[in-house]
DNA sequence: TTGATTGCAAAGAATTTGCACTGGG
DNA sequence: CCCAGTGCAAATTCTTTGCAATCAA
């Protein structure tokens, strides 16, 4: 139950979190990744009265709570999804926007040991592939 | 010569894209990525009377004509670099913003072998690596 | 000369913030 | 009941655009 998890979080069981959460974690066939606009334009159509700049902020308290993960694709605006905790990077179609998700050992371990050669303590990272799908080839 | 470069690239050597070109080849021991809010205060103290439009134009046809890189890295703004065509990818400081390039055979290899099993043609990728250097640790 | 280029100011797009109102605990 | 949370509109930040003036070829 999502009341709960926000509980948990010391975060108050608002209908905005309650939905936002349920949007994300309803992961359509095509993408679990969305923008602010896109999350908003659902609460729209399922007639919630939710402003866009609620949003936001709740996502972003999210992201703060680690449950969420945000995003910048090349040109475009911040997407979201939820943060599961496993790691794992993106490969997107220029074309269509479909996004697969992938994880490999080995380039993990590269970046690893490239940081290390250049001196750097490593936090993060963001991969992302750029390229057409299978289907906009 | 700047002067033949740009015309090479049909484009004319007026004053704010020589200056531009001028300020991105003199890479600085700090970085040679700049915001254009940066180039922008680099032509301000230089005594250039250039508009902050203009940079963002100029950059943008660089970036068109492929002698300019945009980046896009976490939270911040576009920062360009001169692109001489070698891909490398980057690692950040995330406490001084340092800025280190680097190239590995064997990440681009895997990068490409991950699309073909995702049924991905590959166009582009961006790898970014965050962390605190070795001053900064 | 003359079309490309620029500066300025205004427009846009994405995201954040101020503030009075509302609702969850 | 009371303060965290919200909606709305206004503010910010970064970047792009319209247009008359200017400059390179």
């Amino acid at each position: 139950m999502d009341t709960r998890e926000l509980r948990s979080l010391g975060l108050k069981a608002t209908l905005p979190r309650i939905k936002i959460l349920e949007i994300l974690e309803q992961q359509t066939e095509f993408s679990n990744h969305l923008t602010a606009e896109q999350i908003y334009k659902i609460l729209i159509k399922g007639n919630e009265d939710i402003g866009l700049a609620t949003i936001y902020r709740v996502l972003t308290q999210f992201e703060s709570s680690g449950i969420v993960k945000r995003h910048h694709f090349e040109g475009g605006n911040s997407v979201f999804e939820l943060d599961d905790g496993e790691h794992h990077d993106h490969i997107l179609c220029v074309k269509c926007g479909q996004i697969a998700e992938f994880n490999d050992d080995l380039i993990e371990q590269r970046q690893k040991e490239i940081s290390l050669a250049l001196g750097y303590t490593l936090t993060d990272h963001s991969l992302y592939l750029y390229g057409y799908c299978a289907a906009c080839r």
